[in-house]
DNA sequence: ACTTTATTGAAAATGATTACCATTATGGGA
DNA sequence: TCCCATAATGGTAATCATTTTCAATAAAGT
């Protein structure tokens, strides 16, 4: 029994074979995979699993909120885990505009969460929008391209 | 003569018309317009210019630094200017994840530009990165779309 | 087990962005 | 001011991620 049958239970979808290997996959590697990663890693557990449905789940679990999707420019979405059956993680992204290496980092400084608890609150007053979650990311060049610079 | 001309120079690049009516129209409407938006703009002023122009263009200025490429999830990229003549522009979005609408909001309280500078700074000695900007994006529903919801 | 209907997978369609390449036009030098 | 090397352009075709279509398959309540 995983700890998100239930989250499929109430929404009144079926817990399929691929699904159940998509979220194996995203749980075993948490790292902002591509839908192709996902594919050829689920491809691997189990082949008659196509691309078509590794999107397709990947759109519903975005939908549920078990996934969250993040853009990094190059072309191509990443897929990560929301959270475990404990808690939401919650994490930033470093991306190295040359290698495109990206690094989570989920070590807040203090103040960087309350910050953020803050500023939701003034921009959904101020704007009267309803904020569902947000992205941080930082771009740059990682110790291996800092190097070579252009 | 415009602010950039210099900037143009400098990196050995010619003063062309589509680059200047490209520059023209990013200048008048700072509005995250795609590259078909600013296409179309383009188009109006002076037909000749091709969308593989604008394109082009886009990148050498994104590459320059004078422009800023967003990605808000809706499988096209937004382009803004990113400084006038004076100082960078650095500005976060709302975006709206029924309707699409974005709003550019420029007034961070006071803490949240401390906080960034704090936080590339700690970053880039964690991670030994260098860091050349960030995005920050918040998802929600805007005022017309949160009363009608999912 | 049976049936309803959500789900799936293969192939084709789409839509944004990029690569090619012959043509044109900028800008430094004569 | 005119010339020329070559950067820049624009149309078309190609690419690549993601969606749509639709007939075949498989959950899950009875």
């Amino acid at each position: 029994q995983k700890w998100w049958y239930g989250e499929f239970r109430g929404c009144g979808y079926r817990i399929t074979v691929p699904r159940q290997i998509i979220l194996q996959v995203l749980d075993e590697s948490k790292e902002h995979l591509s839908a192709e990663d996902i594919y050829l890693k689920v491809h691997n557990i189990y082949s008659a699993i196509g691309l078509t449905t590794v999107y397709r789940t990947l759109d519903l679990l975005v939908n549920m909120g078990l996934v969250f999707r993040f853009d990094f420019g190059d072309g191509r979405a990443r897929y990560e885990l929301s959270h475990g059956p404990k808690e939401p993680i919650n994490h930033h992204h470093l991306i190295c505009t040359k290698c495109g290496r990206i690094i989570n980092y989920t070590d807040f400084i203090e103040e960087e969460s309350e910050l953020f608890r803050k500023t939701e609150k003034e921009l959904s007053k101020k704007y009267n929008f309803k904020i569902k979650n947000h992205t941080v990311q930082f771009y740059g060049l990682c110790s291996k391209c800092s190097g070579k610079e252009k």
